[in-house]
DNA sequence: TGTACATCAGTGAACGCGCGTTCACTGATGTAC
DNA sequence: TGTACATCAGTGAACGCGCGTTCACTGATGTAC
């Protein structure tokens, strides 16, 4: 500490981290400013001197989410993935370990604003990434149907696989789904190579 | 009315479809035990004469949830549909019309009890029609991937055309997903026809 | 080097709110005689 | 047909809770002179 208590010096990302701490375990209805100033050791109203509400402070981290995805999602990418299924599982690796957070990236309106900048870039670079493996060459724009088949069904069995309702003995079964999936898609990007 | 007002008569039913009322225009979060009362006109205490505590209302709603995909599902069965593609329709309709029931049906745990009977049951049923589109004939096991992958593309499209994030001119792009999809599938249980 | 002062990040008490749940109660109903 | 009584579905007041947010404040810091 190289500050006194009173100046805290950096509670900004202080209570940025224990908010990722607590949305982790408890997922985002345990997170209140009040439960994160607790947990930092501060007072209440603290935390409004760096967010302008809840939703700023929400809004924070599910964007730090976001990075976070882009990123795995980058370094999968670096290490020679390029399938949707080797991608996918990247994805669905993230998900399984950060579903508090993944739940609330995914999460209502009501929780987070859609409007913060840094929320809605990170969030358009990892889905970028993602519709890549997917998308055809000739018709990269935004209807092709590859990426969003790419992301729907990623996303799907993340969810499914987290709430533990995939009537499965559910380790690898993600996996062999992505697998399952795979000529689906690459017959759509083949499409244009013939055409 | 059959009744003085101060026996209600069927005040079960009427809070459940009050409660359905309430999750449809404004999700999970905006039902309270006391908002359901409210909207009945009834006191706060009456639905404890009826409902253990508030996840059995919540677990009941689900449950109804359920049923009633179980019975669009069984409907687009009976007019013909038989390919993941055509039920996935059915399926995407029903989340679409229902968003607030169907993120109470897949939401957290802390919200619904899962041990519910009527709910377990109702969710097994649906789940099962969805299934039968994608199974191999020789595997229907809970193991085979096919059904999985059937219910998480459909679900993951379900959430995120729902929550506005398709980066897509939405209307019709679930449906195009789907038909992409759908020749994975079929080879899939293509394998144990040749086989 | 020492002092006055502006700045800023914190405090802690309080506001009003809606919630789930419990409790002693009461009004209406149906049944036994 | 009339009356006593058990039953049961409701009432309404109260409990304790945690929440988001505001407010006047205060302690520490850094800068100007």
């Amino acid at each position: 500490m190289s500050h006194d208590a009173y100046h805290h010096g950096n509670l900004r990302s202080a209570l940025i981290e224990a908010a990722l701490r607590l949305v982790e375990r408890g997922g985002p209805p345990s997170v209140s400013l009040r439960a994160v100033a607790r947990a930092v050791g501060v007072s209440q109203a603290a935390p409004y001197a760096h967010f302008r509400d809840k939703r700023a402070l929400m809004s924070a981290i599910a964007a730090l989410g976001f990075e976070r995805l882009r990123d795995r999602l980058r370094e999968a990418e670096r290490a020679g993935c390029e399938t949707l299924t080797e991608l996918g599982k990247a994805y669905l690796a993230f998900a399984r370990n950060n579903p508090g957070l993944y739940g609330l990236m995914f999460g209502p309106e009501t929780e987070v604003d859609p409007a913060d900048p840094a929320l809605a870039q990170a969030g358009r670079e990892a889905f970028a990434i993602l519709a890549r493996s997917s998308a055809r060459p000739g018709d990269e724009g935004p209807g092709d149907p590859g990426p969003v088949a790419a992301w729907a069904l990623v996303h799907g069995l993340a969810l499914l696989s987290m709430s533990g309702r995939l009537p499965v003995g559910a380790g690898e079964a993600p996996d062999r789904v992505l697998k399952l999936l795979q000529p689906g898609i690459d017959a759509h990007r083949g499409e244009a190579d013939a055409g």
